[in-house]
DNA sequence: TCAACTATCTTTAGTAC
DNA sequence: AGTACTAAAGATAGTTG
């Protein structure tokens, strides 16, 4: 329709009606109530983008959340247990009727989630903060040199190649920690395989809960 | 800023370098290459967006996919396993009948990383590389230029050997990262194989240690 | 293969109901 | 707590190194 705002003969052009989206800082948002809104909006928005993911490449995606104030939201497609059962509730896993899926890549991925989920299983409860807490550790054991101020370099002296190669760097760091768990379950895949390729069957029985 | 490029006198205003962003249709992306691509790029964004999530509201979140080929990704905050293994606590201490949650240790752990805030530091991180990029475009695009004045402040006094010393801590980082990794991952398959071996896994040990 | 660019699309902060 | 709106901020499809 022609009813366009702008077209209004009134005067008035530039009372804009709302600010519109306005830049935030990326910290902790104080007012409790904001953050919650904050928290819910977003909390769909990534729920969208996930399901758009999968929608669009195909793939499976499981997302979880805890609230600020502690409440936990999950979101998966096909289904979050469809991608995280395996290590969340194994024992239903194992009752899972398993066709041919099992040659299908991502039924192997879920193999060796499985195994490594049987440790986990066991030593979660118990272990696990344990390693937290070394790993933390190590993250504190950041020079005693101020670590918030370790990453404002100069490029005083450098050359646009070792700007770029140190960015790469800080790129796969970043990766490195974000995907710290892919890692070492591709490391125990590998494993898995190196204990199991002189059996030439497809292993279709994991034999995990025996 | 009279460079405004509808301003240009000359003709040839609109010769657009690229048609940007294009509106696609809400389904499985046939060419294999683009959806990888897709999926490549849009993992990151919702890595991105979770993060702040966590940084903007607080809370935890946990984050798995698999790629179309079958891939596992992963990210996490404060760390993937965290978030899982707070969520099977929950079902555990509801079985197990805890008294208080709260007192239970895994719990201390996590109010621990808040305090530590790991978050703020990944944030420290991701914005400094922003940072880095900038100053590449700056260099990039104006090399006759002063592109310093806006970093001053940060440069005075650093030496081209600090930074390197500076590289040298993130690869240490890195490093120790990685080994904790590994060293949970073995530790893991240890337990896992000292549960089992007496069933019927004889090979104990992953060639972990050496 | 992967990074960079940019025009356009999408999300969302702030606001009001 | 939930919906709706606007406009700025942010994400990204298509393209080029």
């Amino acid at each position: 329709m022609e009813a366009n705002p702008t077209t209004n003969h009134n005067q008035k052009p530039n009372k804009k009606q709302t600010k519109g989206k306005q830049k935030i800082e990326m910290k902790m948002i104080r007012d409790e109530n904001d953050r919650l809104t904050t928290f819910s909006k977003r909390k769909s928005g990534i729920y969208k983008k996930a399901n758009e993911l999968v929608t669009l490449c195909g793939g499976e995606v499981g997302f979880i959340t805890f609230s600020p104030s502690g409440k936990p939201f999950s979101y998966g497609n096909p289904s979050i247990d469809s991608v995280i059962a395996e290590r969340l509730l194994l024992d239903q896993t194992t009752k899972l009727t398993m066709t041919d899926v099992t040659t299908h890549p991502i039924m192997e991925v879920h193999r060796e989630m499985r195994i490594n989920n049987l440790n986990q299983k066991y030593n979660n409860l118990y272990s696990h903060m344990e390693v937290e807490k070394e790993r933390q550790q190590s993250l504190q054991k950041m020079p005693t040199e101020a670590p918030d101020e370790l990453w404002e370099g100069s490029i005083e002296g450098l050359s646009l190649e070792e700007l770029k190669q140190r960015q790469r760097f800080l790129e796969e760091l970043h990766a490195n920690i974000s995907n710290h768990v892919k890692e070492r379950m591709s490391r125990s895949w590998n494993i898995f395989n190196n204990k199991n390729n002189n059996i030439s069957t497809p292993a279709a029985t994991p034999r995990s809960s025996s």
